[in-house]
This record gives C-alpha cells, sequence and structure tokens, in this order.
DNA sequence: AGATACATGTAAAATGTTACATGATTTT
DNA sequence: AAAATCATGTAACATTTTACATGTATCT
C-alpha cells in the first residue's frame, strides 16, 4: 500500500507505459519516492488484475508496442480513500545519521570526507530542484489549484536539501573540516 | 546490510540485550532508524552466527534472564569497515509528499487536515528532542570527542523537525487553511 | 561496432511488517 | 483483577533489491 498510491497518482496526472512511469520516478514524483522497473512492472500488473488501471497496447512505428495503462472508475476511487486516510507517522531510516553517530568506533577522517561528499551532493539536488521550480512554476504567486500541489512538495524538496546542507556545514565546522566548495 | 549496523553503533556504545535494544530503538538511535523487536532478535541471532556478537546470560533476581550482546573484534572490524564506506543516496520514500501532491484527485479537505495533524506532530517532535539536547548537552560549546557526533545527529534532528514545520505552515498558509496550534 | 534508449518482464534473495505465542513480575 | 513492563522468540506475508533475460532501433 505504498508504491501502489505513488503510480496511482502518476497515472492520475497522465496515463503511462511501465517503462514511462519508471523515467518519472528517476526524477519528478520520484524525488518523493523512488522505484526501479521491476518493481514498477509487478505493481501495474496486480493493479490491473485489481480492476484500478486498464492497459490498451499502443503501437508506434520504429518503436517497440507498449501498454499504456489508464485509471479506471475504481482505479480512481481508491486514490479518493487513500487521500483521506491520515498519514501514518513516516519510519525514518538514515544510513547517513547512523554513520555519524558511529564515527566514533570507525575510521572518522572517511566519515568526515562523507560529509564533504554528501553535503556536495546536495548541493547538486538543490540546484536542480530550484531549476525545475523556475522552469515549471515562473510566477509562484499566480498558480492554478492544478498546479499548486507539484509546486508545494518542489517547495517541500527545496527546503529539505536547504537544510540538508546547513546541517552539513554544522558538522564539518564543529569537526574542524574545511568545506570543498564555494557556497557559503 | 542496514539495521545490521544501526544495532552494531548501538552496541558498541554499549552493550545491550535485545529487550533494551529494542527500547533504544523507541528514542535515542530511534529517531534516525526505526526497527521492531522480531526485527532485531532475528539480526541479532544472524551477527552472533556470523561471529560479530557474542552473547552473556545475566540473570538478575526478580527479573527474567537476558542475553546481554557484545561486539567481537570482528563485529568491531565490522564497524570499521562500513564507516569507511561511502553512503550510497538514500532512496527517499515520502507517503505524506505523495499525498499532498494527489490532493487535487482526492479530497482536498482531508488532505488539508492531514497537514495539519502532520505539522502538529513534528511541533511536539521538535520539542522532545530540544528537551533532550539540552538535558544531555547542556553545554555545546564544551563538548568531548566523544559527545559530539551524539550531538551532531540531534541537531540533524531538531533542523529537521523545523524545517517540516515551516514547510507545513507554507502549505496551510497557500491553501488558506488556518493552524491548528499556537507556535508562529 | 559498441553504447544508449526503448520496452517488458521473471526469479531469487534479502528485508521488513504483522500476527501469534509464552510466561514472570510489578503497578494500578 | 487487569494492565503494563520485562524478556524472547516463531511464522506467515509483503515488499524491496539484485540478478537474469530478451529484443529492436537509434546514435556516435
Amino acid at each position: 500500500m505504498a508504491l501502489d498510491h505513488a503510480i496511482l497518482v502518476s497515472l492520475a496526472e497522465r496515463s503511462a507505459s511501465g517503462y514511462d512511469l519508471a523515467r518519472r520516478f528517476d526524477k519528478s514524483i520520484g524525488f518523493f519516492w523512488k522505484a526501479t522497473h521491476q518493481q514498477i512492472y509487478k505493481v501495474l500488473a496486480r493493479m490491473e488484475a485489481a480492476g484500478w488501471l486498464e492497459a490498451t497496447a499502443v503501437e508506434e512505428p520504429g518503436r517497440p508496442a507498449k501498454k499504456v495503462y489508464a485509471l479506471t472508475a475504481d482505479g480512481r476511487g481508491e486514490l479518493t480513500r487513500w487521500t483521506a486516510e491520515p498519514t501514518p507517522t513516516e519510519s525514518v531510516r538514515s544510513d547517513f545519521a547512523v554513520k555519524v553517530r558511529g564515527m566514533q568506533f570507525g575510521d572518522r577522517g572517511a566519515v568526515i570526507a562523507d560529509i564533504a561528499r554528501q553535503r556536495d551532493r546536495h548541493i547538486d539536488r538543490l540546484a536542480y530542484y530550484e531549476a525545475d521550480c523556475t522552469k515549471h512554476f515562473p510566477e509562484p504567486e499566480r498558480l492554478t489549484d492544478g498546479e499548486l500541489p507539484a509546486y508545494l512538495v518542489l517547495r517541500g524538496g527545496i527546503r529539505t536539501e536547504q537544510t540538508y546542507i546547513e546541517w552539513c556545514d554544522e558538522m564539518l565546522d564543529a569537526l574542524g573540516a574545511p568545506k570543498p566548495r564555494s557556497k557559503r
């Protein structure tokens, strides 16, 4: 009951094949939920069997045929039911935090290098999100009801990345380590 | 290769029984990694078989006997090896973000109420972290090398909660909904 | 000729969740 | 007397990850 709903939301936005979905899960919706194509194909088959989805074979010349999935009335019903449910507390799971906490029992220098790497990665991701935001929502003051949710979720991603970078900065300062790139 | 290292870090800090660990995973280390007792007992058995841990039966009058686990040299070796590995990008998984993104296809009012609920929960968690921080690290300017990592990880938790609350505020404002409690 | 993009899957292994199971002691 | 805390597990099920499998078309 997890990837299922992420796929339902994505298909509600626009019908797609398993392959298309796999690419979406590498960006846009994938910023907040990761999934591989193997997982996606399996869940699509299960949801089609459950009657939440309908598949249509689409052939384009010079390309393999694809199965495009669309929500059925039952699928839309399930999506509505799910949105009305209160979200359970998300189970936190941060390898990185555990590693920082365990640095004194391992390779201190390597962990500091890892913090610096993590910082770089989040700087890149922040830049990516900000570019995405400017591109899709150039005028945040004038958003339609349809655009608002995607915008707000992206704002959450931007805030999260900023916070992560600031946290890495605080750690590198406290550990007396230099920061690898300019930014701050 | 996930809960394993969280348990190794916790046991490196102090030897414990499965039951003790289950309680630690309800707080402290559990802020960054969730695990149930069923999972913990299974992983402990596996790691003992692998020679990373050693169990000693401890009996206290008026209480059931417990098996206290401690790291072996191999266990410490594995922990060091793991800390030296670069941390792979964490796979994001936010039910809540997916739900916000899908609000237009479901029950808008229910999702707004859910955002308010989420906000309250993170206000509570922030208060908890801050109290924990004041209690364990009353003088953050004077931390020993042993205290620093746990302090920094807690700081990360505090920053994360603050950001989450601010994000919920932004969403409630944008959606024209009132905020349930004082705070801001 | 080799790499990348398009397109869809199966199978095995590892991990995680939920339900079941038991029994002593302490607190309300 | 019932509920909570202490203490350790097994079993079934669901989910996720990793490896295997296949084939066409386009780009370099």
